[in-house]
DNA sequence: TACACGTGGGA
DNA sequence: TTCCCAAGTGT
């Protein structure tokens, strides 16, 4: 077993000489904290440092945000992914601005009933602010964890994060927001899910898997997602002025994002022109095709060059000019496609 | 409980 | 190319 006061020590040590700078590391505020947390799930700090700068920069209180319109704010999550966060977080800052007089809660269990604050920017948040002992178990932590313990229990059950964070509570109990870190940041850094570099491990002589040489072999995952495929056809639809139509999607994947009007492959002309209650000169050959992948599902695309007389169209379509293609969000994919078409 | 929910990087 | 995975949460 781990001697526990050594092991908290060691890595305690090496994140002090070790630890990365990163923006949300230079303020106390827990708004600020509070964002950072929300950006990184699923992502990676990397990918984060910009988007937190200009975040910030753009809203940088609590009031700033509450007083902005949703599609003002997801302009500034564009190309991150995960958009329902902003969409929460926006709707969790509104919450603390009106019933919390702007302060963000003090106590987890007000904290935790925000939306979009589950049991990681919980435990994260009120750890990395206030020093609240609760142990902060993200992918990074399940892996360390159950290698520095060779355990072998599946680490996507429910069960497994639960008796991670009973084993983690001796930890946590002083210094918890550097601890919780030090753990994720081994885990970003050292203790990797391939090649992990055991050799510069701070805390090799504490490591259960190390140890038994079982290393590679952990942690364990059963499950693995199988992914649809949608074949679309993408209509780059232009008028006479050079504008595009675009339309804001209202499906749960990518809500409240702007796209270019698509449709299944298998749909006929006759009922896209029914839907978009105009008549569409389609060009005979797709421009180019392309493949967007997604965690869950695959887009296979064509994409046709289009053209229709009619002028006016009612939401959720609209013509924009490509200058204006900018203040609207789009996801990725779509991006890319606009790019294509106008190079 | 299982699945939906984005995107980019690394091997 | 293909697969995995990254500071998870909502339903």
């Amino acid at each position: 077993m781990i001697e526990s006061i050594n092991f908290k020590e060691d890595l305690l040590h090496w994140y002090y000489e070790n630890k990365r700078q990163m923006p949300w590391r230079e303020t106390t505020n827990p708004y600020y904290i509070w964002l950072s947390e929300v950006m990184l799930q699923q992502t990676q700090v990397n990918t984060v440092k910009p988007y937190y700068n200009a975040f910030i920069k753009a809203f940088p209180t609590i009031e700033d945000l509450s007083n902005a319109k949703e599609e003002e704010v997801l302009k500034y999550w564009e190309g991150l992914g995960y958009y329902s966060r902003v969409r929460n977080f926006h709707e969790a800052v509104k919450e603390v601005h009106e019933s919390y007089n702007g302060v963000v809660p003090t106590d987890p269990t007000e904290f935790k009933h925000l939306k979009g604050v589950g049991p990681y920017t919980n435990a994260a948040v009120m750890s990395i602010v206030h020093n609240h002992p609760l142990p902060a178990v993200d992918g990074n932590v399940l892996r360390v964890w159950s290698r520095l313990t060779s355990n072998y229990a599946d680490i996507q059950l429910q069960k497994t994060k639960k008796t991670f964070e009973e084993e983690l509570m001796p930890y946590v109990q002083t210094n918890s927001g550097d601890f919780n870190q030090a753990m994720m940041e081994l885990g970003a850094t050292v203790c990797t899910p391939k090649n992990p570099i055991c050799l510069f491990c701070p805390v090799q002589t504490h490591c259960e898997a190390f140890h038994q040489g079982v290393v590679t072999e952990l942690p364990v995952k059963k499950k693995k997602i199988k992914k649809k495929t949608v074949n679309y056809v993408v209509l780059y639809i232009t008028n006479k002025n050079g504008e595009v139509l675009v339309r804001k999607r209202s499906a749960k994947l990518l809500h409240n994002m702007w796209e270019f009007p698509m449709f299944e492959h298998d749909e006929s002309i006759h009922s896209i022109e029914e839907e978009l209650d105009a008549v569409i000169d389609i060009e005979s050959e797709p421009e180019f095709t392309t493949k967007h992948v997604f965690t869950h599902m695959t887009w296979n695309m064509e994409v046709y060059r289009a053209y229709t007389q009619k002028n006016s169209f009612k939401a959720p379509y609209r013509w924009i000019s490509k200058q204006q293609k900018d203040q609207l969000s789009f996801s990725t994919s779509m991006s890319k496609i606009f790019s294509k078409m106008n190079r």
